[in-house]
DNA sequence: ATGGGAATGAAAACGGTTGTCGTTTGCGTG
DNA sequence: CACGCAAACGACAACCGTTTTCATTCCCAT
């Protein structure tokens, strides 16, 4: 891995919230890192394709980025500060392979996202 | 609802499929509607505003649109063609809920998409 | 008919993302 | 310690879906 794609992969690391490539070029330029925008996203692409970030698109069609554990798994986002939780969820696994099934759907996949305003930003109102 | 507008919806009420804004419009123009690609993309705000059709960013980060019956639901999409059903979930709402519940978040809301080869373009391939 | 506000659409602006291409870097080889 | 080569880099331009602008057209109550 390249010094460049090692400081993208380690400022994702910092924080577990889904973050845009500008933002985070943003925070690597803050820190004195000398990398261009262009690299942020060949890096994130990378880091992407051997799984070892998740991708989200927000509303307005932004793609953000967050360092995830291996395995199939959900989130649980922050719609004010971004921060997330890895969530499991067998319940929903099953249900989305019984309604696939029950409507002649093969080679399934799904995903779940569930927004709220976490305890910290709903107290700090 | 002024004439075009009724056209967009009248052309998404023709199939049960996630389509693009230019898809639609070049379908309409097709059809022989003199209608702009800026109309087309207002008739949809409007009609996601109102809550007559669901929209869906897709990875490539294009928004979709569907003709929607009201209420909370979800979809199984045909990854091939786009055709898609409207699926309950009680048990997902539900879940939902809970992992919200267990990590002090409020103000739920999720998003859950099941994505599939539906049976005609499986045995078609 | 007529005045005015809403709707329309061509063209330009926008913003995130990707492609281009000349330069730099890292590293194995002679 | 050069040398050379391939991969990585990054400034910049191109892309593409979407939104804004603004002049024109349409609709309708008066």
């Amino acid at each position: 891995m390249s010094r460049q794609r090692a400081a993208v992969a380690a400022e994702l690391a910092r924080e577990d919230a889904f973050r845009s490539a500008q933002d985070i070029h943003a925070s690597l330029r803050t820190g004195g890192h000398r990398i261009g925008l262009t690299t942020v996203y060949r890096a994130l692409q990378g880091l992407v394709e051997s799984a070892e970030i998740d991708v989200l698109r927000t509303d307005d069609g932004e793609a953000t980025y967050r360092a995830c554990s291996a395995g199939h798994h959900h989130h649980l986002v922050c719609r004010r500060c971004g921060v997330t939780v890895e969530v499991a969820g067998r319940a929903v696994e099953s249900w989305a392979e019984r309604v696939a099934q029950a409507h002649n759907f093969v080679d399934v996949e799904h995903t779940v996202e569930v927004f709220g305003t976490c305890r910290t930003c709903a107290s700090g109102d």
